[in-house]
DNA sequence: TAAAAAAATGCAAGCGCTTGCATGGATGAT
DNA sequence: ATCATCCATGCAAGCGCTTGCATTTTTTTA
C-alpha cells in the first residue's frame, strides 16, 4: 500500500497528474465543455476509464450548489397507490438524471415536519410530497418557498404552498361511482367517507351527495358515515347499516381498502353480492379483481400522478419558475362484478 | 436585498460573525463537541435557531467523507414484498440518522449495473439490495467491496460478494407448504415453480420435492412446471393441469401473485375450492385474505427482512467489519380457506 | 510576417463544513 | 508568586469539484 493510502478514491487530480494537465481541464473534459479540444477530451476520458474514476457527486453538488436529488415525502408505502406513485416518481427522476431520497410520514404531521427539515439539510433540488391526512398548517414548507426550491404536491395537496399540484378529480370520482350504482337501479345508497378535514375525502363526499341529488334520491343521514377508514371503521359501518330495518342496496367506499373490508364483512353476514347489495370503491387495488365478486372501483392513477408530479417539478427546477400549475388527471371507472344491474 | 444575495443560505460563518467567534467553534458547538463550554454552545444554538440555520449535509459529507446515505436497489415497487421491505429499510435507516436513496431495476441486469454506478457516485455509506432474477455476474459490486463499503443483500442474494445476507429459508417454505397439503390429504400435488436459475425458486422447488419424497408421494413430471411466473404462465399451467385425465388435488404456487391467478383461473373453470383442489402459495399478499376462499400461504416477512438488512448494514458501517453474516428469518404458515382437510 | 482573433488550457478561489494542531487564558499545585 | 495543567477557542488546511478570468498556444487575416 502507498504511504498515503487515501481510501483508494480516484479524483480528477489523479487524472490530471497522470496526463500532466490541470484539474480544471480534466473537469471540463469530463463534462464535455466546448472549449476543450476533442483530443484532450478523449485522452482524459480514456485515463478516467482506466483508473476507474467515478465522479464524486457530493463534491460536485457542493461546488455547483445543486444536488440533483429529489426528495419524496409520502404517508406510507403500504398502500399500492403510494407504492405506484413512488415507482413513477423514481423512474422519471432517473431518466432525468436525478436521484430520489424517500421518507414516510406514517400520517404523522410531526414526522412530516421532521422530514422537511431533513430534506432541507440534504439540499434537495425539489420536493414532491403527499401531505398527511392531518396536515393543516403547512409552514414547514416555507423554507423551500423562500429559497425558491419547488415543491410539487400530489393527491393530498395544499394550495397554500406554491408549486405544481397533481390531483385527481375526487368530486368526479365520487359522482361517477355513485351514479354508476344509481344507473344500476340502486335506491338506497350509503357512503363510508373519510375524514372531512381532508379535501380529498370531502370532495368525494360532495360528489356522492350531488349524484344523489341530481337523481332525486334521498340522502339518509345514517347512510353517510365519516371515519378514518380503518378496518374497524369499515366493520362498524357494515354492522350499523346491515342492522337497519331498511338496509342500503348500494355502498360507495371512500377508499380501496375500506371497500375490500366492507365487501368481506358483508359477505360474512351472508348477504349476497351483488344481488342484494352493490359495492364500489374509490380507489383500486390489484386484488379488487381477485376477490369474489370482483370489486368495481374508480381507479386512482397513482403511477401516473407520480410521474406527472416529478415531470412538473423538474420543469420548475429548470425554468426557474416555481409556478403553480394544476393538473387534473382523469379517473377510470372499473366495472366489475360487485355492482349489479337490477 | 443585500448586494451579495447569496441564495439566502445561512452558514456557520454567519453564526460565527454574529457572535464574533470562529466558525470552528460554531461547528463544534453545533456538534456538541466536549471541548466547547456549555455557555457558548447555548449561545451558538440560540443564534442558529434564530437565523434558521440548517446544516448543509452536502458540505458536511464532503469534509467528513461520510454521507449518511444508504442506497437501496430493488427489482421493483410493484410487489408488496418489496414495498414492505423498502418501508422497513427506510424506517430503521431514519431511526439511525441515515437517508435512503432508492432505485428499481425492473429485473434488468443492465439497470442494476447502472444503479450501482450511480450509488457509487453518490458515495453511499452502504448498499442494501435484492438482485434481479437474471443477475449471475456480480462484478459490479466490486467497487464497493474494494472500498470496504458494506453491501447487504436480501432475498435474492449472491454469496460471491461479502456482507450481510438476509434470506428466508425457501427450502423450508416449499417443504412446509407442501407438507401442509399432504397433511390435508392431498395425493397429487403440483407445483408451479419459478426459474431454476434463481436460488430462491430452486430452493422452494427442492423443498417441494423433498416433502413429497418424505411422504412417499410420487412426483409426476407434468406436475412440476418451471416458469417466469407471469400471469400467462400461471394460466397456462392451470389449463394444462386441469385438462389432465388425473387432475392435481393440490397446488403449490411459487409466488403470491401466481397463486392468486391460479386460484382465480381454477375458479373460473368451475372447480370447487378447496373441496376439489387445495392451493397454497409461497408468498403472501394482503389480498390473499380477501379472496374467496381466502388463500393459504407461507408468508415471506418483507418488512422484517428490510429492517434486518439495514440493521446489519449499519453494524458493518460502524464496526468497520464488512463481515458476511447469514441470517435466516423464520417463515410463517398462514392457513386459510383455500386448503381443505379431506 | 506581424498583429489580431480564436481556441485551448491553467490559476486560484470558492462551495460549507470538519479537524489536527497551536494558542491563549484560567486554574491548580508548589 | 511561578510554572505546569487544563480548558476553551482559533487557525488554516483540506474534502473534490467547478468556474471566472488570465494566460498561453494556435490559427487567421492583412
Amino acid at each position: 500500500m502507498s504511504p498515503k493510502e487515501k481510501k483508494g478514491e480516484i479524483t480528477i487530480n489523479d487524472i490530471a497528474k497522470e496526463l500532466n494537465i490541470s484539474p480544471s481541464t480534466v473537469s471540463r473534459a469530463l463534462n464535455d465543455n466546448a472549449k476543450i479540444s476533442e483530443a484532450t477530451k478523449n485522452k482524459v476520458k480514456a485515463v478516467a476509464r482506466d483508473l476507474g474514476y467515478e465522479l464524486n457527486l457530493v463534491a460536485s453538488s457542493l461546488s455547483k450548489n445543486k444536488t440533483n436529488v429529489i426528495g419524496v415525502i409520502i404517508p406510507h408505502l403500504g398502500s399500492q397507490f403510494f407504492a405506484k406513485a413512488l415507482s413513477g416518481i423514481q423512474e422519471v427522476a432517473r431518466d432525468n438524471g436525478y436521484n430520489v431520497i424517500i421518507s414516510q410520514t406514517n400520517e404523522s404531521v410531526q414526522q412530516e415536519v421532521e422530514m422537511t427539515r431533513v430534506m432541507n439539510s440534504a439540499r434537495v433540488d425539489g420536493l414532491v410530497c403527499c401531505l398527511t391526512m392531518e396536515t393543516d398548517n403547512v409552514d414547514h414548507f416555507n423554507v423551500f418557498v423562500k429559497k425558491s426550491i419547488p415543491v410539487a404536491m400530489f393527491d393530498r395537496v395544499s394550495y397554500a404552498v406554491p408549486g405544481p399540484k397533481i390531483v385527481v378529480d375526487n368530486y368526479e370520482a365520487g359522482y361517477v361511482a355513485t351514479e354508476h350504482l344509481i344507473n344500476l337501479g340502486c335506491k338506497r345508497i350509503a357512503h363510508l367517507a373519510g375524514v372531512v378535514s381532508s379535501k380529498v375525502f370531502e370532495e368525494r363526499s360532495e360528489g356522492f351527495k350531488d349524484a344523489l341529488k341530481k337523481h332525486s334520491l334521498p340522502l339518509l343521514s345514517q347512510f353517510l358515515l365519516s371515519s378514518d377508514l380503518t378496518e374497524q371503521d369499515a366493520r362498524d359501518a357494515v354492522r350499523l347499516w346491515m342492522n337497519l330495518p331498511q338496509r342500503p342496496d348500494g355502498i360507495v367506499a371512500a377508499s380501496a381498502s375500506s371497500g375490500l373490508i366492507i365487501a368481506s364483512a358483508v359477505k360474512a353476514l351472508g348477504i349476497k353480492l351483488p344481488e342484494e347489495l352493490s359495492i364500489i370503491s374509490l380507489g383500486n387495488e390489484r386484488c379488487n379483481e381477485f376477490v369474489t365478486p370482483s370489486l368495481s372501483a374508480v381507479d386512482m392513477p397513482g403511477y401516473e400522478m407520480g410521474k406527472a408530479a416529478v415531470t412538473q417539478l423538474i420543469k420548475c427546477i429548470n425554468d426557474g419558475v416555481s409556478d403553480s400549475s394544476i393538473t387534473l388527471k382523469p379517473i377510470q371507472l372499473l366495472i366489475r362484478n360487485s355492482s349489479f344491474k337490477h
